[in-house]
DNA sequence: TTAGAATTGTTAAAAATTTAACAATGAATT
DNA sequence: AATTCATTGTTAAATTTTTAACAATTCTAA
């Protein structure tokens, strides 16, 4: 199965959104509530269900945990990944923060920083170590995804020992764009375009 | 001129690196370079540039300055934009700093929260408010771009009494999706999003 | 002066994504 | 039993975005 980037993004926030759902006790739902839920038509909800090879019923619609389920078996692993976040400035810590507790399939196990301040403290749970072991850490760790949130000019540096320490995907959030490696998955995005973004729109 | 939603987010992403080149004491830049450092094709750096109107030469390409000048006037207005940021924690703080300092026509001017602690103290030079004074704040200091770093619970809420405040655009951190309202152009990011993506694509 | 090389600007084609259209289903209702 | 109704699943159309193709230009150099 070979699902459209955005698709999968979607699928994504269809599982909280269900999950929610069912801590509210709700067992099935129609794909316009879907819809409803993330501001999107119930046509491209129904899409995406059709291409997960998904089926509802016609009065009922779909089943929730099913779809829950079903969504893991596509987007996790069975064992699941472990994260490193590279940078401990506040938007490394947003995202351990956010991560923490989720008992997802997603887990932050280390994370790296070079001020000796920061160096093995602890963050919602997260050890950081200095720069310096990020390879040792990632081998040792089995870490297959790397967030970076240092100051853009180490990110490209930083790109290249992430993929010579074996890691599978990285996520960038320095303002820097990356090149592509072979054989690693490269995820960006930045504060600043998205805001000018907004700015432009509001303009027009 | 009616610009694509991409093109929007590549001008942002030009003008930023044209500035690095300028920094760096270049005056003119090839579209294979421009590409290069964006790590896109040349074909879509010139296309965006002739949706933008401008024309650079045959041998010395396009004028680096001429360019972040025109740039400037499709993204920015004339006195610049002012923002408040929602919710003072970790990824408001990592915004704040963000934009701290790069003397452009964005400003942020004010942060809310509901924590004691943080009322009433600077965080690179933002003042930090009450919630409750969200609407005077917004209106007396002008202020037309909202970015929402709270926790999901309060969005919808907050968005309501942003686009009450008379606030044009909003950008929703939070991961929970909102509606579009009438008025107010809305951009929303989601971290889990895209990490899960980055999960996706490692196991495929 | 002519040929060659590099680059732009633009039209056309291709690819990705969203939206529309609608037949099929099956429960509820007359 | 026939009819209505809401919903799904899916194909087709429309839209958006990227990529390809290539003529036109202009400098360099034979």
């Amino acid at each position: 199965m070979n699902l459209p980037d955005k698709t999968v993004e979607r699928l994504s926030q269809y599982r909280r959104s269900l999950n929610n759902q069912l801590a509210k006790g709700k067992t099935h739902i129609f794909s316009h509530e879907i819809a409803n839920l993330l501001h999107i038509t119930p046509v491209q909800v129904r899409r995406d269900i059709m291409l997960i090879g998904y089926s509802g019923t016609l009065r009922k619609g779909y089943d929730i945990k099913e779809m829950v389920q079903i969504i893991g078996t596509i987007i996790d692993t069975e064992e699941g990944q472990r994260i490193a976040v590279i940078g401990m400035g506040n938007l490394g810590k947003a995202f351990i923060h956010y991560l923490h507790e989720k008992r997802t399939k997603l887990k932050v196990v280390a994370s790296f920083d070079v001020n000796p301040e920061k160096i093995d403290k602890e963050y919602a749970d997260v050890h950081c170590y200095h720069l310096d072991k990020l390879e040792e850490i990632i081998t040792d760790e089995d870490i297959t995804i790397g967030i970076i949130t240092t100051p853009p000019e180490v990110v490209s540096e930083l790109a290249d020992r992430l993929k010579g320490a074996g890691i599978k995907g990285i996520l960038n959030y320095t303002p820097k764009p990356l090149s592509e490696r072979e054989g690693v998955y490269l995820e960006e995005y930045d504060m600043i375009t998205s805001l000018e973004k907004v700015a432009y729109f509001v303009k027009h």
